[in-house]
DNA sequence: AACCTCCGATGAAACGATTTAGACACGGAC
DNA sequence: GTCCGTGTCTAAATCGTTTCATCGGAGGTT
C-alpha cells in the first residue's frame, strides 16, 4: 500500500517512512537494505515488514548520486532490425547478467544524430560504461566520453588509436574468404554488392574481395562493384534488378553480399524472377544470421563469432571498470565461411 | 578537460565547479540550464564558457532525485531476437523521441524471472512509464508496478480487468484468417503449428483457427495440432520433420504456424527434404516479418500494423503520464491477411 | 567493582541538482 | 528625498540514500 499524503496522490515511500514504522533508524535501514548481516534477525525482520507494508521501493537515482555509481551498462546498436546485433546484444546481456548489472539497450538506427543523443542521455545518466557499434568509429563525441571518465569500448569495428578497447571481426578476411571460395568455384565474373562506402564493415569486406580477386590474377573490371544506399533486404532485391540489367555477356555469375540481408534480398529477386541459384547466379552472404540457414536455398556466408563477440566486448568494459591496472586491448577474431547450398548445390 | 582533485583521479564538474569558475552563485548556474531567458546574455555566456571548459555534464541522479522524476520510457520485449518485436520497438522509439524522452530496450527473452528482474529495476530508476509485451499478462508484479504509481501500458496482449492500457492485434480474427484462406484453397486437412500454450498469442491464433475449422463443418482430428517448446526458426524445422512423419492419408496438405520464425523454419525443412511448396504443402506464418516477403518461396502471412501497435502504445503511455484525467484503453488493432506464393503459386 | 570489548543501533553529514524567497542595484515617477 | 517596480542574482532548503563517527548496553575479565 503506498503511503498517502494528505489528501493527495500517493507518493512512494522512502527509508525514512520505512524507518519510522519500524521503529529504528534511518541508518539501520540503509543497513538492512546493504549490509543484512550487521543487524540482528529481530531489527532485520522488523524493518523487512515495514517495507513491505508500506510497498517501498528503492529509490536508484538518491542511491546512486550518493554512491556515484550505477548498476547499469548499455549498448548502443547501430540496427535493432538486423539479427547480427540482436545476437551481439545477447552475447552483452549474458556477461551483463553475470556480474550483476542490467543492460539498456539503445539504438541509433545508422543516425548519427541518434547515436550523439543516446550517448549524452547515458552520459547524463552515469552508466558505468558503454559498448556501442558506432556510425563512425572516429567521432570525436567517442573520445569526449572517455576524457570525461565513461569507459567505452567499441564492438564490430575498430580504431586506429588504442585509447579504447574494441572488439571486432577481421573483415577484409572474410572479404578474402567469400571470394576465394568463389573462384575455387570456378567463377570468373563475380559482383561485390555492398552498402555506402560510409561504413567501415563495408569498406574493409570490400577490400578483401578487391585482394583475393587480384591475388588470383583476375582482371579487376570482372570484380564488378554495386553499391546500395542501405544494406538492407530491400536493396538487396533493388541489386538483384541491377544485375539482371546487364548484358549478358558482363553479367557475374556469383555475387558475394556485404551482410546477409542484402544477399537474401538478391536471392529472393533472383528466383522470383526464374532463375536459378547457384545455378544462374551464386550468393555468399555476411553474418551468418539464422534466417540466412533457413532460406529455402540456405545461404553461404560468413561467420562471426557474434555472441563472443559480444561476450568478450562485455568483459573488456568490465575489467576496464573494475581494474585501475587495466590496459586496453584490441581484440580480432577470425571469421569462417560456412558454405551451404547458395554456392554449392547443382540444381535441377 | 575534467577536474582533477589533487593528485587523484578526475571527477566530473558539478554546478558548483561550474559556478565558482564563472564567478556566480550556484542558482544562476541552474538557470541557465534550465530557464536560460531568465539571465542575461553576458552572464549566461560566461557560464556556457565555464561549462563547457570544465567538461560539465549535468548529474541525471540528481536531477530526478530533486524533480522526482526522469526522461525516459522503457520497453521490456519478450524477444529480441524476434524482428517483430523490433519493428514494434520503432515505433514506440518514434513516439518516443518526439516527446523528447529516451527509451531503454530490455530483453525479457521470454523467461520470467529476467522480465521480474528488469521490472524491479526500472521501478527503482523511476521510469516514467513501462512499455511491455509480458510473458503471463496475469503476472501480479504488474499490479503492484501500477499500485505503486508506474504506468504500464501492455503491448500485443489484452487482460481482463482494465487497470491497464494496453495495444493489440485481434488474434483470434487473424487465426481464422489464416485457416479460412487454406479452406477457400481447398484443404481438407491442416496443421497448427504452434508454440507453448503457455503464450496466450499462439493460444488465441489457434483458437481462431479452430472456430474457422469447426465453421465450415470440418472434422476436427483433421484440423492437427503441434507443439513445439518455443516458437523459434529450429522448432519449425523440427515441426517439419514430424510432418514427413506422419502417415500419407493423415498427412496435412497445408500448415498454419503461429509465427513466421515457425513458418520458415518448416518452409525450409519442406523444400530442403525435396518436397515443394505450395503443391506438397501449402504454409501460412504470422506477423509478416520482413523475412516472410524475402523468403525464396514468399511466405503467406498474417500481417500486424507492428509500427502503429508501438506508436499507439507509446501514445497511450505518454498521455496516461501527462494527463491526470486519464482513462485506461483497451485498443485492438485488426490483422490482414497477405497472400503470396506459399500458398497461391502453382509450381512446376 | 572497575574496565574493556563487541555488537547493534543512532544521527548527522554528505552527494549534485532544483527551487523559492528574498537581496540588491538601478531608474524613473511623484 | 522617498517609493516602487523591474531585472538579476544569491543563499538556503530540499529530494532519498549511504556512510561514518559515535554511543549505549550486555557480557566477560581481572
Amino acid at each position: 500500500m503506498a503511503i498517502t499524503t494528505g489528501a493527495g496522490s500517493p507518493r512512494s515511500a522512502s527509508v525514512k517512512d520505512v524507518a519510522a514504522t519500524a521503529g529504528v533508524s534511518l541508518g539501520t535501514v540503509s543497513n538492512v537494505l546493504n549490509r543484512p548481516d550487521r543487524v540482528s534477525r529481530t531489527t532485520r525482520e522488523r524493518v523487512e515488514r515495514a517495507m513491505a507494508d508500506l510497498g517501498f521501493v528503492r529509490n536508484e537515482s538518491a542511491r546512486s548520486l550518493r554512491t556515484g555509481s550505477t548498476q547499469s551498462l548499455a549498448y548502443v546498436m547501430l540496427d535493432a532490425g538486423n539479427p547480427f546485433f540482436t545476437d551481439v546484444a545477447r552475447g552483452i546481456e549474458l556477461a551483463a547478467e553475470a556480474a550483476g548489472l542490467s543492460l539498456f539497450l539503445c539504438n541509433s538506427d545508422g543516425r548519427s544524430a541518434r547515436e550523439g543523443a543516446h550517448l549524452a542521455h547515458l552520459q547524463q545518466q552515469r552508466v558505468q560504461g558503454i559498448l556501442i557499434t558506432p556510425v563512425d568509429p572516429d567521432d570525436p563525441q567517442l573520445d569526449q566520453l572517455i576524457e570525461r571518465g565513461t569507459p567505452v569500448v567499441i564492438v564490430d569495428r575498430t580504431r586506429a588509436g588504442s585509447s579504447f578497447c574494441s572488439v571486432a571481426v577481421d573483415d577484409v578476411l572474410g572479404g578474402r574468404l567469400a571470394v576465394e571460395h568463389l573462384i575455387d568455384a570456378g567463377h570468373k565474373r563475380v559482383a561485390y554488392v555492398g552498402g555506402p562506402e560510409s561504413i567501415g564493415q563495408v569498406r574493409d569486406r570490400g577490400e578483401g574481395a578487391r585482394q583475393a580477386w587480384a591475388e588470383a590474377g583476375l582482371p579487376p573490371e570482372d570484380l564488378v562493384v554495386l553499391s546500395c544506399e542501405a544494406p538492407t533486404v530491400a536493396c538487396g532485391r533493388a541489386a538483384g534488378e541491377r544485375l539482371v540489367g546487364l548484358p549478358a555477356r558482363r553479367r557475374p555469375t556469383a555475387a558475394f553480399c556485404a551482410n546477409d540481408l542484402l544477399a537474401l534480398g538478391l536471392l529472393q529477386q533472383t528466383i522470383s524472377s526464374g532463375r536459378t541459384v547457384p545455378g544462374d547466379l551464386a550468393i555468399v552472404g555476411y553474418d551468418d544470421i539464422e534466417f540466412a540457414a533457413a532460406a529455402a536455398v540456405p545461404l553461404t556466408s560468413v561467420r562471426q563469432p557474434r555472441h563472443d563477440l559480444g561476450r568478450r566486448a562485455a568483459e573488456l568494459l568490465l575489467d576496464e571498470v573494475g581494474d585501475p591496472a587495466h590496459e586496453h586491448e584490441q581484440v580480432v577474431f577470425t571469421p569462417e565461411l560456412v558454405a551451404r547450398a547458395s554456392t554449392l548445390g547443382r540444381p535441377s
